[in-house]
DNA sequence: CTCAGTGCAAATATTTTGCACTATG
DNA sequence: CATAGTGCAAAATATTTGCACTGAG
């Protein structure tokens, strides 16, 4: 989608989770492929939704491992609960559409050169950074366009 | 703190809502002060901790005027609670402190150009952006040092 | 006096935890 | 077979809502 074209073929995060010491079980296998053939971005709530058959802990214990692990970003949205995603480029920020709330993820040099200049004017050390952009997509720009009620 | 120095004499937060037309009450006014007298971030629970005489629902309704108004930022923590802050720059950036919780405001202008040089990247259009710097701050850089059992 | 605003407690939402049971290695 | 992992339900935490009462205008 942008800077970064395509990154497919991410570790599958069972293996993930096996690289962690954890034992490969069926939960987790229902969790994890359950992620990786979802939506991009879904809430813990959602997953256990749709995972009728795993037990509400255990989805959540899971992905906390997987963001522990940095294999899923935790999205901080505002009003309710957190999202998540598939982290597929190492350090990157992500594009938020408002309308239908698609999640995607960009990497950009220049981010990383502000942050440079900015540290002489912070008061400390910076440990890390967060960068979220809200879009209004493409689609969501088409299907506006065609209820062409604007103000 | 940074770019913009000295931005003091904001109006008071229960000016603010007046504007909203909305009447100023006891409730209003303890919430509001508090607010400005108390530390930079603080969450809803807080808040209602420190100001007992007044209604959980109050508090949060009252938090909730202010940040649909822009005077209050709701900044995204990761684990808890959302934290709150006094906007004190149109539109600015955050620096949170990990150890201690400390929030600071900056604007610079480099952020909002690289937005720009973003836009023909992103599948959409952009409609805002939200920056955190996470940071240890001077202080607790301090206080590190005297500890010094760093690994 | 009227109705916006309040306090309370119950409802809702989200996440964590204790514990007996199950199944992986 | 030992114990990591699980499912459930209860607890903990965070926030919203219904409703009768209060007070600002």
């Amino acid at each position: 989608m942008t800077t970064e074209s395509q990154v497919r073929q991410e570790p599958s995060l069972l293996t993930t989770l096996e690289d962690l010491g954890l034992r490969k079980t069926s939960a987790r296998y229902a969790v994890t492929s359950r992620i990786e053939n979802g939506s991009d971005a879904f809430t813990a709530e959602e997953l256990c939704r749709q995972l009728p058959e795993v037990g509400r802990a255990t989805v959540y214990r899971t992905i906390r491992h997987l963001v522990d692990a940095g294999a899923l970003c935790k999205l901080p949205i505002l009003d309710g609960a957190p999202m998540y995603s598939i982290a597929r480029v190492e350090h990157h920020h992500h594009t938020i559409c408002s309308k239908c709330g698609a999640v995607g993820e960009f990497r950009h040099s220049t981010v990383e050169r502000v942050m440079r200049s900015l540290a002489k004017e912070i008061d400390g050390q910076i440990t890390g950074h967060k960068m979220e952009i809200f879009i209004t997509c493409n689609s969501c720009l088409a299907s506006e366009s065609d209820s062409s009620s604007d103000a």
